[in-house]
DNA sequence: TAAAAATACTCCATAGGTATTTTAT
DNA sequence: ATAAAATACCTATGGAGTATTTTTA
């Protein structure tokens, strides 16, 4: 038994093919192919079924699959703490942010962290969440903060705060005084919404129909502040999440009277990805950071 | 990081000398040299410290060792569970005992197991107590019965039962009718003592030491046996654990007054080996045959 | 100087690659 | 017909061997 074995194992349990998961291996699929064989062989069991489209784990790949990521993560805590003891662990942390929440916590939270943290540097991925979760599987990146839940077994998430979500109306608009609302009330509005992809976009369209509303879209647009600027040349109405809702000349934001128009940000890591010590600081500061700004208690929710 | 790079440098750490450690895996030193080099390499950091006669672990090898240990155990566990699952392990369990309990103790816990457990083998490995632990460690036997305590951080042993040492002498003997002794009765008395090598022949020194006695040695056996047999035909006295005092005609059986004049039994396996099914079932059938027949309450004695 | 680890090199087992075939839908 | 896994075969990396040198108590 090897231990490259026990990763292509998992990688194929993972993908649901070989040749996902070669890909994902950066080796050729009969390579792996190959190794399971070879490692199905030495188990004196079949580890999986294959079937014409994909393969599936049998009752001893079941049996098989938490002791393996166990053994490859506790092969990588073994390891790294050893190099961190040798300080040969460059004390480097990646983190990704979709660029809906980056721009707003990120400055903050890095500002407090590299003073209080010189040894350690911090590298920052802005990409959606599909690419952010590639990017965490292919180790790219070691920890991300984007909105929950993000589903899948291989996630580990941690909520970090809820925030609620503004609707966003010019300063010269008919409800600009108001103190809260309901997007009942802009179902008429032209509405300035964001690009396909960004997950508030999601919770945007969500947080409406659950208001029986459908908008009438007249512009997208990547960012907030793009959107924000439209707004205040009253080009329409929009919503943001509160971090998003700064002050902007021409922009009132009032609260949404529904108290499930809010987001909820965490950060996400894989659970079998072992920890450095810069990684546990990391966390920590981040969540810190949060709780201060955001006023949570900062409960580790774990989404199962 | 490989698995075998594991296991050299675990036996480098036990057997203290790259070259003893090869003997002890097989393969030459200039191999296990190599892997723990690159291992070193990979890790960044000198796991031992080299000197003339011999290896010391450094901080980082002392942190690494007992990781690399569990490592190594949860890998072959994992690996009996789905052998065991596919109904690969052939369910079959070696047990050595030292010659001074084998022939009391097995033959009824065998009987008995073999009726309840058609489908485990077992075979019984028949060697003094030095000699079981080589077997031990190389994986030729998966336990040992053996006398208590056997030092080394790499046995975990548990105790089975305690037994009384009994003087034999032959039955015109003057004390013949008495009911107990101590040893200084005897101490002018011809005296048959097992072999060097016996574990018990040290147990009966130890306890004449503590009477002050000196034993005038005649004759000395691999077996109680044959000492029996002797003392039965006049030659002298002898001491013989409980177990092996049996009804022979022309032996009489004293207790020592002493009640430190005991042997403690118990069954010994490598900390670092996983255990079978066949086996974990093996050690309960033994332990409660020892209860039953030695009616000791059977705590699961660790000693450290 | 003697015991032990490191080095130099040689060899070959095997992981991994490419091309192709088989299989199942 | 297509997508995926298995097979055949080749290459080359590197683990293990032998012989030798270096190191240090």
């Amino acid at each position: 038994m090897e231990i490259h074995q026990l990763r292509y194992f998992c990688a194929v349990a993972q993908h649901g093919t070989f040749t996902r998961a070669a890909l994902a291996e950066h080796v050729a699929q009969p390579s792996l192919s190959q190794q399971i064989l070879k490692l199905e062989d030495e188990l004196g069991a079949k580890l999986f079924d294959r079937m014409a489209s994909g393969v599936k784990l049998t009752a001893c790949g079941r049996a098989f699959l938490p002791n393996a990521r166990r053994l490859l993560c506790d092969l990588g805590n073994a390891k790294t703490e050893i190099l961190e003891m040798a300080g040969k662990e460059k004390g480097e942390v990646t983190v990704g942010a979709i660029p809906t929440i980056g721009p707003y916590l990120l400055p903050d939270v890095l500002a407090g962290f590299s003073r209080e943290h010189r040894g350690i540097a911090i590298k920052v991925v802005e990409e959606m969440t599909p690419i952010l979760l590639d990017r965490l599987h292919d180790g790219a990146i070691d920890v991300a903060v984007v909105a929950l839940p993000v589903p899948g077994e291989w996630i580990r998430s941690v909520e970090l705060f809820q925030e609620p979500m503004f609707v966003v109306v010019p300063a010269k608009h008919r409800y600009a005084r108001r103190d809260s609302i309901r997007l009942n009330d802009v179902k008429d509005e032209p509405f300035l919404l964001l690009k396909e992809g960004h997950c508030f976009r999601q919770s945007t369209i969500t947080a409406c129909r659950r208001a029986r509303v459908t908008p009438n879209v007249v512009f997208e647009s990547g960012q907030f502040e793009t959107i924000l600027a439209m707004v205040s040349a009253g080009a329409g109405v929009s919503a943001v999440p509160a971090m998003a809702a700064r002050p902007v000349k021409g922009c009132r934001y009032l609260r949404i009277a529904d108290h499930r128009a809010r987001r909820r940000v965490g950060a996400i890591m894989l659970r079998r990805h072992f920890e450095t010590r810069a990684q546990r600081v990391f966390l920590r500061h981040l969540a810190q950071v949060c709780l201060r700004r955001f006023g949570m208690a900062l409960q580790e929710r774990e989404t199962p």
